[in-house]
DNA sequence: GCTTACCGTAAGTCATGACTAACTATGTGG
DNA sequence: CCACATAGTTAGTCATGACTTACGGTAAGC
């Protein structure tokens, strides 16, 4: 777990989502991000500096050019992180769930359809009113 | 998927983050958590209706008092939106380090963090709602 | 060596949002 | 009905950070 306060910091700017979204997709340079994103160059360049110290990409030299590729210990960080959530969340929704019977536990209005988080959800709950 | 972008910008505040754990250990009233909080009521007021509204937390009465407590929606949005990455990031990963070999590819050392995620990859339960 | 291409950094501007203080609204108990 | 307690809302202030322009620095091609 690197730093996932630096993580979700990061990955809360909507351009540095797109950047990281679109090294998702392909590994790439500074200047081919910057032709398609609506900042320019040095934006970029700042952008990936947060998302590298946040451990979400990595870079090595290519020449003059510096390629930027997504870093897997990032997401494993925030991974990690809300998967503690997601146990304490779980454990609490049951005991609401079970003492309180069918009086608020209807509060969370479950969006989320299909997920594999969310099924481990609904897996174990098992709300029968 | 709620919301993940809304999720995102929620838990990128401190403060809004310092609630959320809050709100994962225990359910809480407004008073309740602004009282060992270092910013004012109205302020945890505030920090909550975006919480809710990224579907992180959700409420019910309680007298004249609102109870807090986590929502595994948003939790679930989260987790479904870097599952996702999750396996571009191996993908990627495996091309790389198996085409490169030896020659640059150590600019990524994420190699520790592989077990713990990769397990919720493979978790795919299924269900019907 | 000199030019060209690519990238990071510095300084400065401007908008977003986190916060407080004051007010309003609603529920509870005498 | 009145006093109290709890919480959401509004207006306004202030700091953080996202962005651009200008500059410096390094590697490749002629």
């Amino acid at each position: 777990m690197t730093n996932y306060v630096a993580a979700l910091a990061a990955l809360a700017d909507p351009t540095r989502r797109e950047i990281f979204e679109r090294l998702a997709k392909s590994p790439s340079a500074v200047g081919d991000l910057a032709r398609d994103l609506p900042v320019s160059r040095p934006a970029v360049s700042q952008h990936l500096k947060v998302l590298k110290s946040a451990g979400l990409v990595s870079d090595y030299a290519d020449g003059t050019r510096r390629i930027y590729s997504i870093d897997p210990a990032g997401i494993a960080a925030i991974g990690e992180y809300f998967e503690q959530f997601w146990q304490q969340s779980l454990a609490r929704f049951r005991v609401i769930a079970s003492e309180a019977g069918a009086s608020e536990a209807g509060a969370s209005q479950a969006g989320a359809s299909e997920g594999t988080v969310t099924e481990r959800a609904t897996h174990s709950v098992k709300e029968e009113t």
